[in-house]
DNA sequence: TATTATAGTGAACAACTGATCACTTGTCAA
DNA sequence: TTGACAAGTGATCAGTTGTTCACTATAATA
Protein backbone atom coordinates (compact mmCIF):
# COMPACT_ATOMS: atom_id res chain seq x y z
CA UNK A 1 0.00 0.00 0.00
CA UNK A 2 1.50 3.77 -0.84
CA UNK A 3 2.24 6.17 1.66
CA UNK A 4 0.19 8.99 1.44
CA UNK A 5 3.47 11.22 0.84
CA UNK A 6 3.22 9.50 -2.63
CA UNK A 7 0.33 11.81 -4.40
CA UNK A 8 1.82 14.75 -2.99
CA UNK A 9 5.49 14.26 -3.89
CA UNK A 10 4.32 13.03 -7.35
CA UNK A 11 2.21 16.25 -7.68
CA UNK A 12 5.14 18.31 -6.19
CA UNK A 13 7.82 17.31 -9.59
CA UNK A 14 5.39 18.30 -11.59
CA UNK A 15 4.47 21.76 -10.32
CA UNK A 16 7.93 22.28 -9.77
CA UNK A 17 9.35 20.94 -13.19
CA UNK A 18 6.26 23.41 -14.78
CA UNK A 19 8.06 26.14 -12.91
CA UNK A 20 11.61 25.64 -13.96
CA UNK A 21 10.51 24.30 -17.62
CA UNK A 22 8.64 27.67 -17.78
CA UNK A 23 11.59 29.75 -16.98
CA UNK A 24 14.40 28.31 -19.02
CA UNK A 25 12.57 25.35 -21.10
CA UNK A 26 12.92 21.96 -21.12
CA UNK A 27 16.70 21.59 -22.28
CA UNK A 28 17.63 24.13 -19.93
CA UNK A 29 16.48 22.48 -16.76
CA UNK A 30 18.33 19.08 -15.91
CA UNK A 31 16.45 16.43 -13.48
CA UNK A 32 19.37 17.66 -10.69
CA UNK A 33 17.53 21.23 -10.55
CA UNK A 34 13.87 19.63 -10.70
CA UNK A 35 15.14 17.14 -7.57
CA UNK A 36 17.07 20.08 -5.83
CA UNK A 37 14.34 22.43 -5.61
CA UNK A 38 11.84 19.85 -4.22
CA UNK A 39 14.87 18.71 -1.64
CA UNK A 40 15.22 15.40 -2.78
CA UNK A 41 18.04 13.21 -4.52
CA UNK A 42 17.18 12.77 -8.11
CA UNK A 43 17.32 9.13 -8.33
CA UNK A 44 14.15 9.68 -5.93
CA UNK A 45 12.40 11.05 -8.89
CA UNK A 46 12.70 7.87 -11.32
CA UNK A 47 10.33 6.30 -7.83
CA UNK A 48 7.40 8.25 -9.15
CA UNK A 49 8.16 8.59 -13.18
CA UNK A 50 10.26 7.04 -16.07
CA UNK A 51 12.03 9.70 -17.24
CA UNK A 52 12.40 13.33 -17.78
CA UNK A 53 10.33 12.98 -20.80
CA UNK A 54 8.05 11.04 -18.88
CA UNK A 55 7.81 13.93 -16.34
CA UNK A 56 7.46 16.84 -19.29
CA UNK A 57 4.41 14.28 -21.31
CA UNK A 58 2.31 14.34 -17.74
CA UNK A 59 2.48 18.09 -17.46
CA UNK A 60 0.53 18.17 -20.44
CA UNK A 61 -1.40 14.91 -19.77
CA UNK A 62 -2.57 16.68 -16.40
CA UNK A 63 -3.43 19.96 -18.99
CA UNK A 64 -6.96 19.70 -19.62
CA UNK A 65 -8.01 18.06 -15.59
CA UNK A 66 -6.04 20.81 -14.15
CA UNK A 67 -7.01 23.81 -16.81
CA UNK A 68 -11.17 22.54 -16.50
CA UNK A 69 -10.55 22.68 -12.10
CA UNK A 70 -8.18 26.56 -12.71
CA UNK A 71 -10.81 28.21 -15.08
CA UNK A 72 -14.08 26.69 -13.07
CA UNK A 73 -12.21 28.95 -10.07
CA UNK A 74 -11.30 31.42 -11.55
CA UNK A 75 -14.39 32.14 -14.50
CA UNK A 76 -17.54 31.72 -12.49
CA UNK A 77 -20.29 29.85 -14.24
CA UNK A 78 -22.80 32.70 -13.48
CA UNK A 79 -20.75 34.92 -15.52
CA UNK A 80 -21.53 32.95 -18.89
CA UNK A 81 -25.24 33.06 -17.97
CA UNK A 82 -24.85 36.88 -16.40
CA UNK A 83 -23.82 38.53 -20.48
CA UNK A 84 -27.10 36.59 -21.75
CA UNK A 85 -29.67 38.21 -19.17
CA UNK A 86 -31.35 41.22 -19.81
CA UNK A 87 -30.26 42.97 -16.44
CA UNK A 88 -26.28 43.44 -16.46
CA UNK A 89 -24.54 45.65 -18.26
CA UNK A 90 -22.93 43.40 -21.29
CA UNK A 91 -19.70 46.12 -21.34
CA UNK A 92 -19.23 45.59 -18.07
CA UNK A 93 -19.84 41.58 -18.15
CA UNK A 94 -17.21 41.71 -21.39
CA UNK A 95 -14.63 43.55 -20.27
CA UNK A 96 -14.74 41.67 -17.03
CA UNK A 97 -14.64 38.23 -19.09
CA UNK A 98 -11.51 39.76 -21.05
CA UNK A 99 -9.40 40.87 -17.86
CA UNK A 100 -10.04 37.46 -16.18
CA UNK A 101 -9.10 35.69 -19.68
CA UNK A 102 -6.19 37.93 -19.60
CA UNK A 103 -5.42 37.51 -15.78
CA UNK A 104 -5.09 34.04 -15.81
CA UNK A 105 -2.64 33.63 -18.62
CA UNK A 106 -0.09 36.77 -17.34
CA UNK A 107 -0.59 36.84 -13.68
CA UNK A 108 -2.01 33.34 -12.68
CA UNK A 109 1.11 30.82 -11.12
CA UNK A 110 -0.76 27.90 -13.45
CA UNK A 111 -2.05 29.69 -16.50
CA UNK A 112 1.16 32.21 -16.88
CA UNK A 113 3.49 29.57 -16.54
CA UNK A 114 1.91 26.53 -18.81
CA UNK A 115 1.50 29.71 -21.53
CA UNK A 116 5.16 30.27 -21.19
CA UNK A 117 6.20 27.09 -21.57
CA UNK A 118 4.34 25.53 -24.57
CA UNK A 119 5.41 29.03 -26.14
CA UNK A 120 8.86 27.76 -25.74
CA UNK A 121 8.50 24.58 -26.96
CA UNK A 122 6.18 24.48 -29.16
CA UNK A 123 8.48 24.06 -31.73
CA UNK A 124 10.56 21.02 -30.65
CA UNK A 125 7.41 18.96 -29.61
CA UNK A 126 4.02 18.37 -31.86
CA UNK A 127 2.43 17.70 -28.61
CA UNK A 128 3.48 20.88 -27.27
CA UNK A 129 2.50 22.70 -30.49
CA UNK A 130 -0.64 21.12 -30.57
CA UNK A 131 -1.59 21.97 -26.72
CA UNK A 132 -0.46 25.82 -27.37
CA UNK A 133 -3.02 26.34 -30.79
CA UNK A 134 -6.02 24.60 -29.15
CA UNK A 135 -5.10 26.13 -25.69
CA UNK A 136 -4.09 29.41 -25.79
CA UNK A 137 -5.69 30.23 -29.53
CA UNK A 138 -8.26 28.29 -30.59
CA UNK A 139 -10.13 27.71 -26.50
CA UNK A 140 -10.25 31.58 -27.08
CA UNK A 141 -11.60 32.11 -30.12
CA UNK A 142 -13.83 29.56 -29.92
CA UNK A 143 -15.09 31.02 -26.59
CA UNK A 144 -15.70 34.43 -27.54
CA UNK A 145 -17.32 33.16 -31.00
CA UNK A 146 -20.11 31.75 -28.67
CA UNK A 147 -20.86 34.70 -26.58
CA UNK A 148 -20.79 37.02 -29.54
CA UNK A 149 -22.81 34.07 -31.68
CA UNK A 150 -25.72 34.01 -28.40
CA UNK A 151 -25.58 38.17 -28.61
CA UNK A 152 -26.11 38.72 -32.22
CA UNK A 153 -29.08 35.95 -32.11
CA UNK A 154 -30.93 38.10 -29.03
CA UNK A 155 -29.98 41.22 -31.11
CA UNK A 156 -27.83 42.98 -28.42
CA UNK A 157 -24.38 42.93 -31.17
CA UNK A 158 -25.15 43.20 -34.59
CA UNK A 159 -24.63 40.62 -37.34
CA UNK A 160 -21.72 39.93 -38.68
CA UNK A 161 -19.16 36.34 -39.09
CA UNK A 162 -18.89 35.15 -35.29
CA UNK A 163 -15.55 33.66 -35.87
CA UNK A 164 -14.31 37.33 -37.56
CA UNK A 165 -15.42 38.97 -34.63
CA UNK A 166 -13.82 36.63 -32.37
CA UNK A 167 -10.54 37.27 -33.64
CA UNK A 168 -10.71 41.33 -33.86
CA UNK A 169 -11.80 40.95 -30.44
CA UNK A 170 -9.42 38.59 -29.07
CA UNK A 171 -6.36 39.22 -30.89
CA UNK A 172 -5.57 42.56 -29.48
CA UNK A 173 -5.65 40.40 -26.06
CA UNK A 174 -3.27 37.63 -27.18
CA UNK A 175 -0.84 40.51 -28.64
CA UNK A 176 -0.69 42.49 -25.29
CA UNK A 177 -0.51 39.07 -23.41
CA UNK A 178 3.13 38.91 -25.68
CA UNK A 179 3.75 42.50 -25.58
CA UNK A 180 3.52 42.62 -21.88
CA UNK A 181 4.86 38.70 -20.92
CA UNK A 182 8.06 40.48 -19.60
CA UNK A 183 7.12 43.71 -18.06
CA UNK A 184 5.12 43.13 -15.22
CA UNK A 185 5.76 47.08 -14.63
CA UNK A 186 3.66 48.18 -17.26
CA UNK A 187 0.07 46.12 -15.74
CA UNK A 188 -1.95 49.24 -16.14
CA UNK A 189 -0.50 50.12 -19.09
CA UNK A 190 -1.57 46.89 -20.85
CA UNK A 191 -4.90 46.58 -19.36
CA UNK A 192 -5.30 50.43 -20.73
CA UNK A 193 -5.11 48.98 -23.78
CA UNK A 194 -7.34 46.48 -23.30
CA UNK A 195 -10.16 48.65 -22.46
CA UNK A 196 -9.55 51.05 -25.12
CA UNK A 197 -9.65 47.91 -27.44
CA UNK A 198 -13.25 46.94 -26.09
CA UNK A 199 -14.83 50.11 -25.98
CA UNK A 200 -13.97 50.64 -29.58
CA UNK A 201 -14.89 47.18 -30.45
CA UNK A 202 -18.65 48.14 -28.76
CA UNK A 203 -19.03 51.39 -30.59
CA UNK A 204 -18.37 49.25 -34.15
CA UNK A 205 -20.58 46.21 -33.01
CA UNK A 206 -22.89 47.01 -30.01
CA UNK A 207 -25.89 48.09 -31.30
CA UNK A 208 -26.92 50.46 -28.44
CA UNK A 209 -22.98 52.03 -29.12
CA UNK A 210 -23.19 52.39 -32.65
CA UNK A 211 -21.91 55.82 -34.03
CA UNK B 1 45.79 38.84 -43.99
CA UNK B 2 42.94 37.08 -44.00
CA UNK B 3 41.79 34.49 -46.53
CA UNK B 4 38.42 35.38 -48.91
CA UNK B 5 36.70 32.54 -47.01
CA UNK B 6 36.69 34.01 -43.68
CA UNK B 7 33.72 35.99 -44.22
CA UNK B 8 31.84 33.22 -45.55
CA UNK B 9 32.69 30.66 -43.07
CA UNK B 10 31.46 33.37 -40.47
CA UNK B 11 28.51 34.24 -41.77
CA UNK B 12 27.57 30.52 -42.77
CA UNK B 13 28.15 29.82 -39.14
CA UNK B 14 25.58 32.48 -38.04
CA UNK B 15 22.84 31.13 -40.65
CA UNK B 16 23.29 27.41 -39.52
CA UNK B 17 23.34 28.00 -36.00
CA UNK B 18 20.02 30.45 -36.40
CA UNK B 19 18.25 27.42 -38.32
CA UNK B 20 19.26 25.27 -35.97
CA UNK B 21 18.16 27.50 -32.68
CA UNK B 22 14.77 28.12 -34.41
CA UNK B 23 13.90 24.09 -34.67
CA UNK B 24 15.70 23.08 -31.63
CA UNK B 25 16.35 25.99 -29.02
CA UNK B 26 19.75 27.58 -27.84
CA UNK B 27 20.24 24.18 -25.14
CA UNK B 28 18.81 21.91 -27.71
CA UNK B 29 21.79 22.70 -30.37
CA UNK B 30 25.52 21.62 -29.34
CA UNK B 31 28.49 23.45 -30.91
CA UNK B 32 29.47 20.00 -32.89
CA UNK B 33 25.63 20.47 -34.37
CA UNK B 34 26.49 23.43 -36.20
CA UNK B 35 29.83 22.41 -37.09
CA UNK B 36 28.30 19.08 -38.49
CA UNK B 37 25.90 20.78 -40.94
CA UNK B 38 28.98 23.65 -41.82
CA UNK B 39 31.32 20.48 -42.84
CA UNK B 40 34.10 21.36 -40.15
CA UNK B 41 35.31 20.44 -36.95
CA UNK B 42 34.16 21.93 -33.65
CA UNK B 43 37.53 23.79 -32.95
CA UNK B 44 37.25 25.44 -36.12
CA UNK B 45 34.38 27.60 -34.80
CA UNK B 46 36.34 29.12 -32.34
CA UNK B 47 38.37 30.70 -35.34
CA UNK B 48 35.45 32.70 -35.85
CA UNK B 49 33.60 32.92 -32.71
CA UNK B 50 34.77 32.96 -28.53
CA UNK B 51 32.17 30.36 -27.76
CA UNK B 52 28.45 29.38 -28.51
CA UNK B 53 27.25 32.46 -26.79
CA UNK B 54 28.97 34.64 -28.98
CA UNK B 55 27.40 33.01 -31.70
CA UNK B 56 24.39 33.67 -30.20
CA UNK B 57 24.94 37.44 -29.77
CA UNK B 58 26.18 37.77 -33.05
CA UNK B 59 23.03 36.61 -34.35
CA UNK B 60 20.84 39.36 -32.20
CA UNK B 61 23.55 41.90 -32.87
CA UNK B 62 22.83 41.34 -36.47
CA UNK B 63 19.10 41.47 -36.83
CA UNK B 64 19.56 45.60 -37.26
CA UNK B 65 21.43 44.90 -40.49
CA UNK B 66 19.65 42.13 -41.72
CA UNK B 67 15.97 42.99 -41.05
CA UNK B 68 16.69 46.32 -42.62
CA UNK B 69 18.32 44.84 -45.44
CA UNK B 70 15.56 41.86 -45.95
CA UNK B 71 12.54 44.13 -45.67
CA UNK B 72 14.38 47.03 -48.04
CA UNK B 73 13.93 43.97 -50.48
CA UNK B 74 10.79 42.90 -49.33
CA UNK B 75 8.86 45.78 -48.72
CA UNK B 76 9.42 48.56 -51.76
CA UNK B 77 9.60 51.69 -50.66
CA UNK B 78 6.93 52.85 -53.07
CA UNK B 79 4.30 51.22 -51.83
CA UNK B 80 4.47 53.18 -47.87
CA UNK B 81 4.13 56.41 -50.73
CA UNK B 82 1.62 53.99 -52.79
CA UNK B 83 -0.69 54.10 -50.32
CA UNK B 84 -0.76 58.10 -49.83
CA UNK B 85 -1.22 58.71 -53.42
CA UNK B 86 -4.73 59.48 -54.51
CA UNK B 87 -4.63 56.99 -57.45
CA UNK B 88 -4.28 53.73 -55.81
CA UNK B 89 -6.94 51.64 -53.68
CA UNK B 90 -6.17 51.93 -50.22
CA UNK B 91 -7.69 48.38 -49.73
CA UNK B 92 -5.69 46.79 -52.25
CA UNK B 93 -2.32 48.74 -50.95
CA UNK B 94 -3.13 47.85 -47.31
CA UNK B 95 -3.91 44.29 -47.88
CA UNK B 96 -0.87 43.73 -49.94
CA UNK B 97 1.62 45.94 -47.16
CA UNK B 98 -0.17 42.98 -44.12
CA UNK B 99 -0.22 39.92 -46.65
CA UNK B 100 3.74 40.79 -46.97
CA UNK B 101 4.40 41.18 -43.58
CA UNK B 102 2.44 38.22 -42.83
CA UNK B 103 4.44 36.33 -45.01
CA UNK B 104 7.86 37.47 -44.46
CA UNK B 105 7.67 36.23 -40.79
CA UNK B 106 5.60 32.94 -41.83
CA UNK B 107 7.47 32.26 -44.85
CA UNK B 108 10.29 33.31 -45.33
CA UNK B 109 13.88 31.79 -44.40
CA UNK B 110 15.49 34.65 -41.89
CA UNK B 111 11.92 36.13 -41.44
CA UNK B 112 10.13 32.82 -40.06
CA UNK B 113 13.66 31.68 -38.29
CA UNK B 114 14.34 34.92 -36.84
CA UNK B 115 10.90 35.06 -34.86
CA UNK B 116 10.71 31.35 -33.73
CA UNK B 117 13.93 31.63 -32.20
CA UNK B 118 13.03 34.68 -30.50
CA UNK B 119 9.76 33.48 -29.57
CA UNK B 120 11.43 30.35 -27.78
CA UNK B 121 14.55 32.36 -26.67
CA UNK B 122 12.60 35.45 -24.90
CA UNK B 123 12.35 33.99 -21.16
CA UNK B 124 15.96 32.94 -21.03
CA UNK B 125 17.85 36.08 -22.29
CA UNK B 126 16.42 39.39 -21.37
CA UNK B 127 17.91 40.42 -25.04
CA UNK B 128 15.97 38.17 -26.77
CA UNK B 129 13.04 39.26 -24.86
CA UNK B 130 13.53 43.15 -26.27
CA UNK B 131 14.17 42.13 -29.52
CA UNK B 132 11.13 39.93 -29.90
CA UNK B 133 9.15 42.43 -28.42
CA UNK B 134 10.50 45.15 -30.22
CA UNK B 135 10.90 43.27 -33.38
CA UNK B 136 7.75 41.30 -34.15
CA UNK B 137 5.19 43.12 -31.99
CA UNK B 138 6.29 46.99 -31.45
CA UNK B 139 7.83 47.64 -35.08
CA UNK B 140 4.36 46.26 -36.27
CA UNK B 141 2.23 48.21 -34.54
CA UNK B 142 4.66 51.36 -35.19
CA UNK B 143 4.48 50.96 -38.57
CA UNK B 144 0.88 50.42 -38.93
CA UNK B 145 0.17 52.91 -36.55
CA UNK B 146 1.94 55.41 -38.51
CA UNK B 147 0.07 54.80 -41.79
CA UNK B 148 -3.25 55.23 -40.38
CA UNK B 149 -2.08 58.07 -38.71
CA UNK B 150 -1.09 59.62 -42.46
CA UNK B 151 -4.60 58.27 -43.89
CA UNK B 152 -6.24 60.06 -41.07
CA UNK B 153 -5.00 63.39 -42.05
CA UNK B 154 -5.87 63.09 -45.15
CA UNK B 155 -9.33 62.10 -44.54
CA UNK B 156 -9.38 58.69 -45.92
CA UNK B 157 -9.96 56.99 -42.81
CA UNK B 158 -12.33 57.94 -39.73
CA UNK B 159 -10.72 59.66 -36.83
CA UNK B 160 -9.84 57.47 -34.08
CA UNK B 161 -6.66 57.24 -31.78
CA UNK B 162 -4.22 55.52 -33.90
CA UNK B 163 -2.71 53.18 -31.06
CA UNK B 164 -5.85 51.27 -30.69
CA UNK B 165 -6.30 51.12 -34.85
CA UNK B 166 -2.55 49.78 -34.92
CA UNK B 167 -3.83 47.65 -32.43
CA UNK B 168 -7.46 46.16 -33.50
CA UNK B 169 -5.62 45.95 -37.37
CA UNK B 170 -2.35 44.47 -36.32
CA UNK B 171 -3.38 42.18 -33.27
CA UNK B 172 -5.20 39.58 -36.19
CA UNK B 173 -2.31 39.44 -37.87
CA UNK B 174 0.01 38.57 -35.29
CA UNK B 175 -2.18 36.07 -33.70
CA UNK B 176 -2.84 33.83 -36.89
CA UNK B 177 1.49 33.40 -37.52
CA UNK B 178 1.16 31.96 -33.97
CA UNK B 179 -1.79 29.81 -35.09
CA UNK B 180 -1.24 29.07 -38.81
CA UNK B 181 2.91 28.82 -37.11
CA UNK B 182 3.14 24.62 -37.71
CA UNK B 183 0.99 24.15 -40.24
CA UNK B 184 1.77 25.43 -43.26
CA UNK B 185 -0.59 23.07 -44.98
CA UNK B 186 -3.32 25.27 -43.89
CA UNK B 187 -1.63 28.62 -45.23
CA UNK B 188 -4.81 29.54 -47.69
CA UNK B 189 -6.95 29.11 -44.70
CA UNK B 190 -4.92 31.62 -42.68
CA UNK B 191 -4.74 34.22 -46.10
CA UNK B 192 -8.49 33.70 -46.13
CA UNK B 193 -9.37 35.19 -42.48
CA UNK B 194 -6.70 37.82 -43.05
CA UNK B 195 -8.88 39.03 -45.95
CA UNK B 196 -12.14 38.64 -44.06
CA UNK B 197 -10.35 40.62 -40.98
CA UNK B 198 -9.23 43.49 -43.15
CA UNK B 199 -12.13 43.69 -45.37
CA UNK B 200 -14.69 43.92 -42.23
CA UNK B 201 -11.96 46.47 -40.67
CA UNK B 202 -12.13 48.85 -43.69
CA UNK B 203 -15.92 48.43 -43.33
CA UNK B 204 -15.22 50.19 -39.95
CA UNK B 205 -12.26 52.70 -40.54
CA UNK B 206 -12.47 53.51 -44.11
CA UNK B 207 -14.61 56.47 -44.99
CA UNK B 208 -16.03 55.18 -48.52
CA UNK B 209 -16.81 51.37 -47.19
CA UNK B 210 -18.59 52.20 -43.49
CA UNK B 211 -22.01 51.22 -43.13
C1' DT C 1 61.41 31.91 -52.18
C1' DA C 2 60.91 32.39 -47.32
C1' DT C 3 57.80 34.18 -43.86
C1' DT C 4 53.71 34.71 -41.54
C1' DA C 5 49.08 34.78 -40.29
C1' DT C 6 44.69 32.21 -41.03
C1' DA C 7 41.51 28.41 -41.11
C1' DG C 8 40.96 23.97 -40.04
C1' DT C 9 42.24 19.23 -37.62
C1' DG C 10 42.17 15.71 -34.02
C1' DA C 11 42.76 14.55 -29.53
C1' DA C 12 41.87 15.65 -25.05
C1' DC C 13 39.74 17.97 -20.81
C1' DA C 14 36.57 18.60 -16.83
C1' DA C 15 31.98 19.21 -15.93
C1' DC C 16 27.54 17.87 -16.65
C1' DT C 17 23.70 15.00 -18.65
C1' DG C 18 19.91 11.35 -17.89
C1' DA C 19 19.69 7.08 -15.92
C1' DT C 20 20.64 2.74 -12.97
C1' DC C 21 21.30 -0.02 -8.87
C1' DA C 22 22.23 -1.91 -4.40
C1' DC C 23 20.94 -0.33 -0.15
C1' DT C 24 18.41 1.93 3.93
C1' DT C 25 14.32 3.74 6.09
C1' DG C 26 9.58 4.10 7.48
C1' DT C 27 4.73 2.63 7.29
C1' DC C 28 1.00 -0.36 6.99
C1' DA C 29 -1.43 -4.94 6.68
C1' DA C 30 -1.29 -9.66 8.16
C1' DT D 1 5.86 -8.73 15.63
C1' DT D 2 6.84 -9.58 11.25
C1' DG D 3 6.89 -9.23 6.31
C1' DA D 4 6.18 -6.52 2.31
C1' DC D 5 6.62 -2.63 -0.09
C1' DA D 6 6.86 2.20 -1.23
C1' DA D 7 10.09 6.17 -1.04
C1' DG D 8 14.42 8.02 -0.63
C1' DT D 9 19.82 7.67 -0.54
C1' DG D 10 24.52 7.65 -2.40
C1' DA D 11 27.54 5.99 -5.54
C1' DT D 12 28.29 5.17 -10.18
C1' DC D 13 27.64 4.72 -15.16
C1' DA D 14 28.34 5.92 -20.15
C1' DG D 15 27.48 9.58 -23.12
C1' DT D 16 27.43 14.43 -24.09
C1' DT D 17 28.46 19.22 -23.16
C1' DG D 18 31.47 23.53 -24.16
C1' DT D 19 36.12 24.49 -24.53
C1' DT D 20 41.26 24.14 -25.19
C1' DC D 21 45.58 23.16 -27.48
C1' DA D 22 49.37 21.49 -30.16
C1' DC D 23 49.53 20.71 -34.76
C1' DT D 24 48.98 21.00 -40.13
C1' DA D 25 47.75 22.96 -44.63
C1' DT D 26 47.29 26.93 -47.30
C1' DA D 27 47.32 31.34 -49.26
C1' DA D 28 48.98 36.04 -49.39
C1' DT D 29 52.87 39.14 -48.39
C1' DA D 30 57.69 40.58 -48.00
Amino acid sequence: MPKNETRDTKEVILTVALKLFSERGYDGVGIRDISKEIGIRESALYKHYSGKKDIFDSILKDINRRYQEEVSTFIPPESVANILSEESDVREELFRISVTMFQFYLKTEYGSQLRRMLTMEQYRTSEASKFFRELIIDKGLDYISGVFTDLMNTGVYVDADPMVMALQFYSPLYLLLSKYDNQPDKYEEALSFLEKHITTFNKTYLRSDRQ
